[in-house]
DNA sequence: CGACGCATTGATTGGATTCAACTAAGGTGG
DNA sequence: CCACCTTAGTTGAATCCAATCAATGCGTCG
């Protein structure tokens, strides 16, 4: 089976098989990981580019007071930190959610890759594009809209992007996070996160059992959400085909 | 006079006259915008990269209900797009908030000029970076302080930034922002903005008067707003020497 | 000088937090 | 294999920060 980097990219841009042996050739170094571990703390200067394979991590920021904002969830197919390995250090901290399968690449084995091929050059610039427009909209989701709609669109967020990499059937996914971790992302208290999930799922939109969560009504949710459709940038119809 | 671009990329790494002569040689196509236009859209395609020479601009995304929030500030020396012209479009809207003087750079050119010089590419490496983690720290400022501390932060933000570029003087600084619009970039109401600004000014934190900000006590302001001064990840003595 | 935008103030409402207790589920060890 | 323990999820009551609604002050610009 391809990687989920290849899976995601390929959402973007067709890739031949050539180009897929690269991608996966410029991977070195996979290992598995147990879940609620620190993978890079505030600070690091990580030296290799880090690539989710399989699992959830979260990227969070922790305050004087104790309390933590998650500031994105890296999924199957993501990197770690951004390919600037030389410059700068880690402005937050990674930990891993689910036990997870990482793999390693070197910076420059990805730069060689890119500047020879001009289309996965563009894939991988539509990935960061995307990442941004991500990093935004959470901005949006903390700054105007209440707990309903934020959580809400995280759940369009997840499946949208775990979708992309074919980790979603009709409707359900692999959930791992506990309540206190999606009070974290959406800047709320676990005890109202809980009691807005409860609203949720009367509303009939999801359903949520054994870590696994079940859009009932992706439209609705959306519409609830102020989710915008087509965040992904990609023809929708690739999503469809899977 | 230099200009913002290379003022900033300087307080990276100390940049050569030719160095500096390229950065300004690919510029192009200078002009000023009054106050409050749309200088993109949500959705657009823009062919070229703009860069903003002087004034403030402001992203935002416009909410169903009328609502806005803003979701960052480029200011002199910034870029108003990612160099992804090719590939994907744009996710919010960009205005200008005073007047400002904008000029256009060529993809191609930029990209050029990248890959022949390793220092510079490496500052821009350094400069997206900043911008990203900057995002990063908007959700935590949204998503975990108060009222008193989210303002704050922006003022300690907005403060280092516009150092970077040499335009403040001893805690003083240009600051066009209406109170809506602070409003609209902490997530909070322009009438709770309003009270928490006396506090802030009543505190002696700061002190405002005819569109300018004067940092009364930084130190105070920064442990106020849970800042961290290292965010521009620039040696702070670079920023002492102007 | 009137009009409009922006800042300010007061009174009220409400969404979310806080604190505390309790239940359910899952994992471990005796 | 069941008792125990821990973690995650649930519920209730009181409190609070910020939103809302509404009105007024102020300055500036045509």
């Amino acid at each position: 089976m391809t990687s989920a980097l290849v899976r995601k990219l390929s959402a973007f841009a067709k890739l031949n098989e050539a180009q897929q042996a690269m991608l996966s050739a410029i991977c070195s170094d996979v290992r598995v990981l147990p879940a609620k571990t620190d993978l890079m703390r505030e600070g690091d200067r990580p030296e290799f580019l880090h690539l989710i394979m399989e699992g959830w991590a979260a990227r969070y920021k922790t305050l004087p007071d104790g309390s933590q904002q998650i500031v994105g969830f890296p999924l199957p197919g993501d990197f770690l930190n951004a390919p600037v390995t030389i410059v700068g250090h880690m402005d937050h901290s990674v930990r891993t959610v689910t036990r997870c399968t990482m793999t390693t690449v070197k910076d420059g084995r990805l730069q060689a890759l890119l500047s020879e091929d001009c289309r996965l050059e563009q894939a991988f610039r539509w990935s960061t594009l995307v990442e941004e427009a991500t990093l935004r909209s959470w901005i949006v989701n903390l700054g105007r809209r209440d707990a309903y709609e934020r959580i809400a669109h995280l759940f369009c967020e997840i499946h949208d992007r775990l979708g992309l990499v074919g980790l979603v059937q009709s409707g359900r996914f692999d959930f791992p996070l506990t309540q206190t971790e999606i009070a974290d992302a959406v800047g709320l208290t676990a005890v109202h996160t809980n009691r807005t999930l409860q609203r949720l799922r009367a509303d009939k939109l999801i359903e949520t059992s054994h870590k696994h969560l079940t859009v009932l009504d992706l439209e609705a949710l959306q519409k609830a959400a102020g989710f915008d459709p087509n965040f992904l940038q990609i023809d929708r119809r690739v999503l469809q085909g899977r």
